[in-house]
DNA sequence: TCCGTACTATTACATTCGTAACATTACTAA
DNA sequence: TTAGTAATGTTACGAATGTAATAGTACGGA
């Protein structure tokens, strides 16, 4: 898997938008994300290109707009993000994090069920591959 | 609870010296990261002393030496870094993320098993408070 | 008592990030 | 065709970060 590029917690932001809808011109990103955050046009915009430059984002002109599109999957930038944030802060573990969390965040019966299915599914990978 | 302040990835790995021991000198951290970094002394000094100035760190001079020990304990820490990266990552859900690490490594049996009781007792301490 | 050495303190500097202003170009409507 | 507007491009700037060099200071040994 090629290694995705270092997304800074503002660009985060924009990745988001891009994932959920894309391509998407600027002006359409600029309007999602001024509903969650006060961000200017201008902030905005310089966030996209940014992530133009970093490869994250990849775009094309069409007449002489530019639509937007992500060069890099949710799912890979979330694993390497996920791995770097264990890593930094567990040790590379993941139970102290599901502990903190689950003492902080009071979670649902319905959310808990859903992470114990996803638990379920692991247990039975495993067993496949045994 | 207070806020922590921000600690930045190369600081996390100075607190986490001083977690596992302090007080600490300086000289005694550096010898712990000089294993596992490539970092300068200085390098390192100068992370201490950010530390200090976020009030993360805390020191007391013993004679011609500092000794260095957290103001902060780790699971604080922890806990807010989870949340700010969960908050960025997975738009405040675990799910997402547990998935996308239960896919990434392989966890173990037991592994499984202990996420299960951690998640069984968040249950039950729902059920005390329904 | 004076020097070297070990510490501590001050200063540096390139990048990245957050946040944006200002400039320019190209379409649209009068 | 011309001016206004909308879209894009260029430049800015301070704070934080990663990475360190250099300068000052005090202690312990010669």
């Amino acid at each position: 898997m090629k290694k995705t590029p270092k997304i800074s917690e503002a660009e985060w932001e924009v990745m988001k938008v891009l994932w959920s809808k894309s391509p998407a011109t600027a002006n359409e990103v600029v309007k999602v994300l001024s509903k969650k955050t006060s961000w200017k046009r201008e902030t905005i915009r310089t966030l996209i290109n940014r992530l133009v430059q970093k490869k994250a984002v990849g775009f094309e002109k069409k007449g002489r707009r530019y639509h937007y599109f992500p060069l890099v999957t949710e799912a890979e930038c979330v694993k390497a993000e996920t791995k770097s944030f264990l890593k930094r802060v567990h040790g590379g573990s993941i139970e102290p994090m599901l502990t903190s969390f689950v003492e902080e965040e009071k979670l649902s019966d319905e959310k808990i069920a859903r992470l114990k299915r996803i638990l379920d599914e692991a247990e039975a990978g495993d067993e496949d591959k045994k």
